[in-house]
DNA sequence: AACCGTTACGGTCCCCGTAACCATT
DNA sequence: AATGGTTACGGGGACCGTAACGGTT
């Protein structure tokens, strides 16, 4: 009765805090059958309902998520030991010092890693450090950064980087409600449209500007702001059409939004996000990017219409 | 790193309150052999010395100590989320009553037998009741008692009630400092000599009166004290001779007191405890008497002399 | 139709116990 | 001489991954 082990405190936690086995699956490296078999098995050890299996989702009951408040005392004291344990052995405390491009905060590819790299290293000390790809990788080389998240990366045979591609992601159009393009994006609606696309990039707005001539419209490039929650709520105003990688729509467009998502597989563009590290990588940093690169959405998973 | 199981915290535990790898081994009901094994692995896992091994005996390093008050807000968490659970079933606190003799409490079968029991449901409620045989007997047929520790046990035939010899020990003699038997107690040394015995238990002084008559010499038994502690407590004032079962000296028996402690293996006097429980036995109980039942002294180590 | 939770099956790894060896008292 | 710590060896059990099935969206 007495023999919890943290293993299962943690399957625990995974779950409640994923909302699926799934996803909880990938979070703790193993796979949905030994997951879904240790947590029936603890179920049915404690004699309580933990989770009550809504369709195919396992929400927390509530002497569950009471449950869960004391394992998660429990996981916390073991983190403060191994803590210890570090600081006890002389080691300063790990320090990870990351830069990235905000379509990674808001795709959650910045926390997967984040978590990761938490996870492994107990009392980690993190800086993170917003910014575009060029400067990123120049702060990379400068040493001031172990590990740079970025859309355009440094030339693959580059000697003193490497470079991993960890997200490719169709573009979702974010268009203003009541926009002529709104219910149908097709090149003919979007002929001539405003646009509001990201500063700076000028290689990657030639890119778009490309892509689209060969879909067949010009678009009207008016607004560039280096922000994408700036963007989103510029075309929210009305102001133009804007796009974001689809993974970033349910963090970034709450319902409420007066625009309209609408993805377009027609468009050849996708939205890349590599990670780049120093040929020396800290055992941090290869947790952090193992973290990033197990998807914690389905690639292929549509936005909502 | 941080892969540490509450199995392990609670092998350093048992290994560090036990000071010794077999003592702990039993407490923990595994062999000794992978006990070791499992301290030198986490040792070498977290890098930091744990324990010194100073001769035969095993203790904590300073950093040890440190960890293993870390390791103890762990295991703390984690009972009290074993009893959040219990609590959370509706089961009422399990409750424990158990009575004994007092010998049962010096020689730590109490003791080992509580932990026990604690250890296998956290949050235990117990009431511990001291008396003599007899009436402990009458009042675990009452129903008052769930289980004793008494010297003389029901007849084996009862069908009401189960017994189990837990402990049979040689006597070691309490002899006042500077007492005509205090170097060498013989037979002649010992004749006509005060003693002080247990009050009340008529047939065990008969038996002593037996016992003694056939070793050679005649005691005269002039004080009768009910306790163990105050009969120790008359020997060292001189007041006579007094006989300790050989597992209770360190406890009762502390090196500034005025007595020589002796054993006389050619005295058969045995002093025998057994556990005593209804036909229905709960599972504390049973956790109980399986703590008891597993020595935590190998009973031949003779007292010290 | 795709995805997810569950179950069955086979393999692997960790842990334990027995036994032998060596050190300590 | 006996007790205790350590190591070698063999067995058992727990856990995991792959694969197949059924329910959900």
């Amino acid at each position: 009765m007495s023999d919890v082990e943290l293993r299962e405190l943690r399957y625990l936690l995974a779950v409640a805090e994923e909302g699926t086995l799934a996803q909880a699956a990938v979070r703790l490296q193993v796979s949905a059958s030994p997951l879904s078999r240790q947590i029936r098995a603890i179920e049915a050890r404690i004699g309580l309902p933990v989770f009550a299996r809504r369709g195919r989702r396992l929400v927390l009951t509530e002497t569950g998520a009471r449950l869960l408040d004391r394992a998660r005392e429990v996981l916390a004291a073991a983190d403060q030991l191994a803590e210890h344990v570090r600081a006890e052995r002389g080691e300063p405390p790990t320090r990870l010092a990351v830069g990235c491009v905000d379509a990674a905060v808001h795709t959650g590819l910045l926390a997967a890693g984040l978590r990761s790299a938490e996870q492994a290293h107990p009392g980690l000390r993190t800086t993170v450090t917003l910014g575009h790809s060029p400067e990123l990788i120049d702060r990379l080389r400068a040493g001031e950064l172990d590990l740079a998240l970025v859309h355009t990366p440094p030339p693959a045979a580059d000697p003193a980087l490497i470079r991993t591609l960890v997200l490719q992601d169709p573009v979702a159009l974010v268009v203003p409600t009541g926009h002529p393009a709104a219910h149908a994006p097709r090149p003919d609606t979007l002929d001539g449209q405003a646009w509001i696309v990201d500063q700076r990039a000028t290689a990657s707005i030639e890119r778009f500007r490309a892509t689209a001539r060969d879909a067949g419209f010009t678009p009207d490039i008016r607004y560039q702001a280096a922000d994408l929650a700036v963007r989103v709520s510029l075309a929210a105003a009305g102001l133009g059409i804007t796009m974001l990688p689809a993974r970033a729509v349910p963090a970034l467009v709450p319902p409420a939004l007066p625009v309209t998502v609408a993805s377009v597989p027609w468009l050849p563009l996708r939205i890349q996000v590599y990670t780049v590290t120093t040929r020396r990588v800290r055992r941090v940093v290869a947790a952090f990017t193992t973290g990033v690169k197990t998807p914690r959405v389905p690639s292929h998973k549509p936005p909502r219409c």
